[in-house]
DNA sequence: GTGAAAGCGCTAACAA
DNA sequence: TTGTTAGCGCTTTCAC
């Protein structure tokens, strides 16, 4: 490869002696093209070091290989696997991902909504950050995946949801910790009243009290921090409880690390299960139990709806990945 | 706003009567505009929902607002918090980031600077995966940011290398370990050999003995199910240590579970140190001693050379980030 | 099978 | 201060 200028389809189209248009059609495989031609072309591709200008491609046909990815906080664990996953997913359909960090605030989340659609991506793929969706949303065709969100409004033709079963989730850890002994709950939710982890708190609440036990919700931010706080604070004003679900693993970390520092043994004075199934989560001390979302599966549902999507399909409004419970040390 | 065909430029102009140019000019504040015009022109914009076309822009501009993000491991805090840090950063430029994951691979890796300069990407970052860069990135003139990594070769015109200051924090480690009384240092690094986290380990292990302590370097996965399994094996093989020093505050989650599961005291038996200081590494049990880097610091610096770069001026070729050592528990 | 011509939506000379 | 013109690099009819 040869220090080079750029070289423009234009460029080899002059060295073969044909013109662009054949060129054209031999890059991309489409249409007629002399078998002879093609390697004349082919040559000069790389001889030449041609490289082809995506931009222009887009421009020209109308359409993009990006696809927009919105998500709350790349710095959880849990939703860095989802990007990381949806993005080798999408690789192999020849799609780009642009990711886009919301810090959970609307107003950012509508910047990059707007931005994204300013570049023409061929569709968005965003995880709950404000209730409304921005209007031009409304009214633009590109195809719209929501994560661990859910919408009402059926006004939408090219528009699903995916999440993980929220509410078999909270039922599932409610039951667990009642079953293993707990009879006072301390549910720890998050501060934005996100719509996925809501619903597993809610659910949480209620099976609790169908059960007979009592429960409490408390909010607080998603971090680490905000688990260790809101433990300290519930001990502090002398609350009692024997059992503590989480919203995200990130929180039980800052739970369990609160729980640690005021000698409380885990589990037998507390359990504590989380949610989400990140790795780290089998590296606490005692090992966190937990309830696991499919990562994988939410990715590859998320695609393939896209794809379906993109290609003008009907998909399903609403799709529920189950999660299981990873028993592990911090319950009995 | 209505339900809406694309708008464009020409739509514009012509709902107002003046050129299409002059409703550039207005959009971007270039040149002269009478400001009754330009009231006219916006009012139109919002009448009839115009949203600029960014492809066409850049096509026509041969410019870009994208920059091509390539990190290793977005499931890894360290390097999400590093993404997140620059996309706030360059966001304010006006600049979107294009985020993809190599997984360690440089045959990704490649993969992924390929596409990236195919979509015209303003400029790059890349944090290590392979030793020797894409030949076509030679011959691009895009500027280039290393991240973490090391490069020799100076033929780049537009390329800086921007790291912490890696021999210093691997230092740093040893010398702290071995003053608070380990005998024998446990050195665990990454398996690839990737360059910033190499250097950190070989800094340690000839700090150490230049102390005259022995130690002993051993390579693993990044990732805590790393740590742990390295752990495990020392014990059962029955080496003997009393200090760990990990290259990543992911591997030491795995050795401090590890240590934990054999009943090892940290740090009265065993010392452990991390390298990073992401957030998780307060909330262990016991806390994780951890040498921080400056991810802002790293962020902050790797946007400036980028702008500094993309407008054509020189800049550095390496930056050199300092590190402080964070002392919590798992040291005495 | 291949070429000529048009044009995606925009910006940037230059002229008026 | 504004309009005209050209064209970024490519794909896509439509002729030939």
């Amino acid at each position: 490869m040869p220090a080079m200028e750029k070289i423009s389809i234009d460029e080899i189209a002059r060295a073969v002696g044909v013109a662009k248009s054949t060129v054209s059609r031999a890059l991309n495989n489409s249409g007629y093209v002399a078998p002879s031609t093609r390697a004349l072309i082919m040559e000069a591709v790389n001889n030449l070091g041609y490289r082809r200008n995506l931009i222009a491609r887009n421009l020209r046909s109308q359409s993009s290989n990006f696809i927009g990815l919105i998500i709350p906080d790349i710095g959880n664990e849990y939703f860095s696997m989802l990007a990381k996953n949806l993005e080798i997913g999408l690789r192999k359909d020849g799609y780009a991902l642009f990711l886009c960090n919301s810090e959970e605030s609307p107003r950012l989340e509508n910047f990059y909504i707007d931005s994204l659609l300013d570049n023409q991506v061929a569709a968005l793929v965003i995880t709950s950050a404000s209730k409304h969706l921005s209007e031009r949303l409304l009214y633009s065709e590109v195809p719209i995946v929501l994560m661990d969100r859910y919408i009402e409004s059926s006004n939408f033709e090219s528009l699903c949801c995916i999440t993980c079963d929220n509410d078999n989730g909270g039922q599932l850890a409610a039951e667990k910790l009642i079953t293993s002994g707990s009879r006072n709950l301390l549910i720890i939710g998050d501060e934005r009243h996100i719509y996925g982890s809501e619903k597993r708190v809610k659910a949480a609440y209620k099976r609790a009290l169908e059960l007979g036990c009592p429960a409490e919700i408390i909010y607080v931010p998603v971090s680490a921090g905000g688990g260790y706080a809101a433990i300290k604070a519930q001990i502090r004003e002398g609350h009692r409880f024997d059992g503590v679900f989480c919203a995200t693993d990130i929180i039980a970390f800052g739970v369990l690390h609160a729980l640690h520092e005021l000698k409380k043994q885990v589990p037998d004075e507390i359990q504590v299960i989380g949610f989400d199934g990140i790795e780290l989560a089998a590296y606490t001390n005692p090992p966190l139990t937990t309830c696991k979302q499919d990562i994988e599966g939410i990715a590859e549902a998320t695609r393939q709806s896209l794809m379906s999507m993109i290609k003008g399909e009907k998909v399903e409004r609403l799709k529920l990945l189950p999660v299981h419970m990873i028993e592990r040390s911090t319950t009995k």
